[in-house]
DNA sequence: AATAAGTTTCAGAAATTTCTGAAATCTCAA
DNA sequence: TTGAGATTTCAGAAATTTCTGAAACTTATT
């Protein structure tokens, strides 16, 4: 790997954090080559930069493809692909999120309900059953949000994402109006 | 393995999940039988109930203890180590996040500010460098988000999800209600 | 201090995952 | 149709991770 200091450090680190998600190291580093490179990367070039062979780096790309993180370009005639990712970091978080839950969110939330359906017998299946309910009702919480919000805009994301908890006191606020405006009105009719 | 058949598939699945996070199989399992079971349970108890060495099971719960996702209980009068899970799911989400978010993004933001720090010489490594700055400003975001909503208490907090995306709307009122109020008081000034 | 009941550690075995090089396949152009 | 340039596949090698059994350790009790 010969690359310019500062940029191997970042793909060595993606390379490291890389076996902490799922995802293997060839894979992060691949992937960190690619977000910091100004132009798109052929499979060669990363070899290149990577010392990896030929055919992990076409595994590699295969499955980052599968992931949504990169993106194929062609440039005209030259018939080697070449690979970039998404440029805007939103769209990256939101393909992240979006891939992460289809992988680890919806199998489990299928699971539950299958046992869910299941009729329990003896009382340490009752009880499992109904913890596992719990789980089940918060997961399904969580992903309505999730389905609710990822319709955002960049824009209002970002409002509601630098707000934080201070939406709390807004609703608050809008709370104490509408008790206002009741008070008014209920004034105005006697 | 000797579970009934509807316990058996949640630890299963649990297990086979586990590699899609970072953890293994039988801490996936072990958790999942934990979080099922009426009872704390003792670690023989979950080798009889797994069918895993006495050793995998130690090794495993220290690492359940590493993330704060279990409890141990002693039972008066008996020297061995009862465990379980926290019974309130919100409780073991916001471990769940807390912990994830030490493993996963802080190391990578102190990685960033790091190499943001450096000076970088030649154009890749000046591109590089902001492709990183912008990755470390969302990350920032994030967890500033993060850290100002894990305060707000269960209540709110779940006031906030299921209003979901509903949230901009109130929001939206509010400016109204701001925009009007200030109306008002300019054509009372005039 | 000896013992007993329990837990942890750790070296190596077993299993799994990742990576490679060689061969197969694909695809465009002549 | 052939061939050159490029990519993909895949069987096995290499590396890593997980799991085990045996030994070491801890701590309460007699």
């Amino acid at each position: 790997m010969t690359l310019p200091p500062l940029i191997q450090s970042f793909v060595l680190h993606f390379g490291e954090m890389g076996s902490r998600w799922g995802i293997n190291r060839t894979v992060g580093q691949i992937y960190a080559l690619l977000y910091v490179s100004p132009e798109p990367l052929c499979a060669d070039e990363i070899v290149e930069a990577l010392g990896v062979s030929r055919s992990n780096v076409s595994m590699s790309l295969r499955e980052l493809q599968g992931w949504n993180l990169v993106l194929l370009k062609h440039q005209p005639g030259d018939r080697r692909d070449f690979y970039t990712t998404p440029d805007d970091v939103w769209v990256i978080l939101r393909t992240l999120a979006e891939e992460r839950k289809k992988r680890e969110v919806d199998p489990t939330l299928s699971v539950l309900r299958e046992i869910l359906l299941q009729q329990p017998s003896g009382e340490n299946e009752r009880f499992a059953q109904e913890r596992m309910a719990e789980m089940h009702g918060l997961i399904e919480q969580l992903t309505t949000w999730y389905d609710d919000v990822k319709q955002l805009d960049a824009e209002r994301l970002a409002t509601l994402l630098s707000l934080g908890a201070k939406v709390t006191k807004v609703l608050d606020t809008k709370d104490k109006i509408v008790a206002l405006g009741r008070r008014r009105s209920a004034s105005e009719e006697s």
